[in-house]
DNA sequence: GACCCCATTGCAATCGTATGCACGATTTCC
DNA sequence: GGAAATCGTGCATACGATTGCAATGGGGTC
């Protein structure tokens, strides 16, 4: 034996050592196949003794099925994002697929390029969260048997399945919310334009407001990002004439707004300025922020998520599904309460 | 053609329609074959039409080498593990490697079944982030041919590569900086204790004390959660005699510690209580902690870890390598200050 | 013009596994 | 008890690529 050990054990040599054929060393790794419980047995002692475990890509390469999903992902420094990759990834791996991960470039245009590196290797299903992709790649993916889900982020074209959150309702309960508090001049930091998520918040946000003949004093664009979320915080709350209260498209823009409010500017929340968010990351709870905000169930996305990528996966031809989790609000501090100080405004 | 459009396409079907080999194609689309220009063209051409792209598994079966790390992950509430994920995978996408993830659970003795699943996928190495693995089953990996590398984690068995930051020297900074700034009863609020991030941060901490003289006045564990340091710091600083000053093993937990002294028992900081962390996460330059701590350097830790595994595995043969990048004092708002405001003891 | 060298290309084997088919043995059923 | 159905197993092939080997041909040298 030459230094460095045990080399790659194939079922062949398991086969000699049991004195039996490949095939049914193969059978005896492969769920639905036929063995008698002696053959079995005996297969399985050689394979333990040699160490042997069935190559995955050499059974992909036959089955046409890797038990990989490819998943494209970017924003990671907004917390949500790392709560989906370990639920979902526990979720598949628990199903006996795996993640193979894909850091989406900035530039929208590069997405495709990313896609087509995960095609090359030859993954089960892709999940893009929160990057667009483009239709005609989205096609290409369908042509070639290649489920693909797209999380966090709604598309036009409905031969593609989606999951989301309910962001309109979820920006209309936040907008009742505030008016129920009494506030008069609502500011909102808008996420990246080209994002649903960020366009249907803001959606139910202003349409509830216009229902009371008010429309929007302030609006800055923060691009889901905490620097520039601070930067257009600082423009829109200096001067007299600020807002009384402030929706930030997510949590993680939010708790920037917030300590440019407390400590830059010298506001208290919710005394000065109501603050209010959306996704619900843990740190939102934590004393230090207290954020009023709208849950966007990590947990509940991606059930939702595998189930529906699973079966595309698994029945030959089944159609394309959408799903829209319920966004509840979540109420803290950061907001002025209601009178009464329930909130029976959340429908 | 069948409804769903073009199916996979193979080599074989561009060489019929360049009118070359099989091979050929193959050479077309190694980098290092030989094929005249007019072949490469034609070839090029003829793929692009069909839209061919080599079939990355197929590939790996006969060269043996997948262009796949599985990447053993565990802590994403943490926030440096989501960076270090998203620099990880950046890293190695540059260089042609993706990576599969896998969660590892919270027992110790699964993470060998785990390290099990990803050698099925016949990855070309793996890094473990945090967790622990059987001295055993490094050496199958070993036998196997496969480089691991340990992040952020030590281990005694010198055959394994490893990157840590400098921990020791991080606590003894820590101490000193404290020592600087005139305290005098010092509480340490530890992480998992099997961790060697947790012991040697610890040790390097203690070590300078004692040469003050100077014995933990307390000492909790926390277990890097958030709620269990959250439920330490509390049972620490109830009643009188509590300490002056305290190291939180890592930013995450420091953060909950943060909360529940001014929160729940209306200390302030670093007035009444000094607190230092560990990681410099980017959450510990926002104002509402500004925490002074450590920094662990991700961008570093991951360059490192790229350049030893990728050299294992395109050396044949490269001895283990361990590195140990510098972890140098940030100093914020979070703990008292020397009397002369700087620090000279970072050392 | 004979020779050699090198670049280019095709043929065929190979990687490790799954699986259709054929065949023998066993069971089931009337 | 014989036919039919069922089960278990091995043989051989296929999946989609890489690569050693040999054949071809062109160019350079004397």
């Amino acid at each position: 034996m030459p230094p460095g050990g045990l080399e790659k054990i194939t079922s062949a040599e398991v086969a000699k050592r049991a004195g039996v054929s490949q095939s049914a060393v193969s059978r005896v790794f492969t769920p639905g196949a036929s063995a008698s419980p002696e053959m079995t047995q005996r297969v399985r002692r050689a394979a333990d003794e040699l160490g042997y475990r069935p190559n995955i890509l050499a059974r992909s390469l036959i089955t046409g099925r890797s038990r990989i999903i490819g998943l494209v992902i970017s924003y990671l420094e907004n917390n949500f994002y790392p709560e989906v990759l370990e639920k979902l990834s526990a979720a598949l791996q628990q199903r006996g697929y795996h993640v193979l991960v894909f850091m989406a470039p900035q530039s929208i245009d590069n997405i495709d390029h990313v896609v087509q590196e995960i095609l090359d290797y030859q993954v089960d299903g892709i999940v893009t969260a929160s990057v667009a992709m483009s239709s005609d790649l989205a096609m290409r993916c369908r042509a070639a048997g290649i489920p693909v889900v797209l999380f966090n982020r709604a598309q036009d074209d409905p031969r593609l399945s989606a999951v989301e959150s309910d962001n309109r309702s979820g920006g209309a309960a936040l907008a009742r919310f505030l008016l129920a508090g009494g506030h008069s001049r609502f500011g909102y930091i808008a996420g990246w334009e080209g994002a649903s998520t960020q366009r249907d918040r803001e959606a139910g946000f202003v349409d509830v407001l216009a229902q009371s003949g008010i429309t929007l004093h302030a609006r800055a664009v923060g691009n889901f990002r905490h620097d520039e979320a601070a930067e257009a915080a600082r423009t829109m709350f200096t001067g007299p004439d600020r807002p009384d209260a402030v929706f930030v498209a997510n949590d993680h823009m939010a708790f920037a707004v917030m300590d440019v409010l407390r400590f830059e500017l010298g506001l208290r929340i919710p005394e000065d300025v109501s603050v209010v968010g959306f996704d619900d990351v843990p740190m939102a709870a934590w004393p230090s922020y207290n954020l009023t905000t709208v849950r966007q169930s990590a947990e509940a996305m991606v059930t939702q998520t595998v189930d529906i990528l699973i079966d595309h996966i698994e029945q030959d031809d089944s159609a394309p599904r959408r799903a829209t989790v319920p966004a509840p609000l979540i109420q803290r501090g950061s907001a002025r309460l209601p009178d009464n100080g329930s909130n029976p405004y959340d429908t």
